[in-house]
DNA sequence: TTAATAAACAATTTTTCAGTTATATTAGCA
DNA sequence: TGCTAATATAACTGAAAAATTGTTTATTAA
């Protein structure tokens, strides 16, 4: 046989965390860090309202060209972008938008922090007024 | 004033990754930073089922105490966990049970990668067929 | 008070990775 | 066939961070 299949993980599409065995966790732990990258989010950002060529992508974000090129190559890799050629131009487009949903979570998530801290942060101000 | 209010993003719960400011996406990479790590998550994993001090980590993960305790810290910080100390033990626990719905819906996408890896690594099988 | 244990902290080493610069590849065109 | 533009790749550098080892603090119990 001359190409192998792709490891199998059974039924990881109803997973639970608790029971992960460890390869599992780490490809898990791959996506995360992905996604750990102000540019590689910004990247994502500027797919967000549609399909992109690499020039229009660097134009929009700012950052450089190499730079670019290996974000959206490891964007690629990991499967959360999709690369398509025209001629010259490469086109990248957000293969799996369940990534959005991802990130507005983290956002609840981030809100809720902010909220409790300012909710402690102001107890904290009202004790300060007895000194 | 001697205490600080902690900076407020002004509607963050409802967020839209396609106009993010580079702050706020700075925090969202940091979030995802945090799950990045193999370790990290095992530690979560333990703590799925319920409360555990750090011995009981420790133990359960196999990592090594400096190690889990530098771990715990980040997690601590990024408002993942919370700390309870009683006695000389020290309690940590999951303090937002989002955490595994995100981890659930990144399963959900990895499944459906593999899945579309599957697919073509058949198709491509089937072409092998014919040599 | 002392000994033992739990957890945190500090310092060090090693690895990883983002960004940059320079070079290569490829497609379209004159 | 040569030229130019779009993208990729390679090599390098500096910074971040993961793991390890050793040390320190704090709490319980003898």
């Amino acid at each position: 046989m001359l190409v192998k299949s792709p490891e199998t993980i059974t039924n990881l599409s109803d997973c639970n965390l608790s029971q992960f065995p460890p390869a599992v966790l780490g490809m898990i732990a791959e996506f995360f860090k992905v996604l750990s990258e102000t540019s590689r989010l910004q990247i994502l950002c500027s797919l967000k309202s549609g399909t992109k060529n690499v020039s229009e992508i660097i134009e929009i974000t700012g950052l450089g060209q190499a730079n670019v090129s290996k974000h959206l190559k490891m964007l690629s890799q990991s499967g959360i972008v999709e690369r398509t050629q025209q001629g010259v131009q490469v086109y990248y487009t957000i293969s799996n938008p369940l990534i959005f949903t991802i990130c507005d979570l983290v956002c609840n998530s981030l809100a809720t922090n902010l909220q409790q801290q300012e909710e402690q942060f102001k107890s904290l101000q009202s004790l300060q007024n007895y000194f």
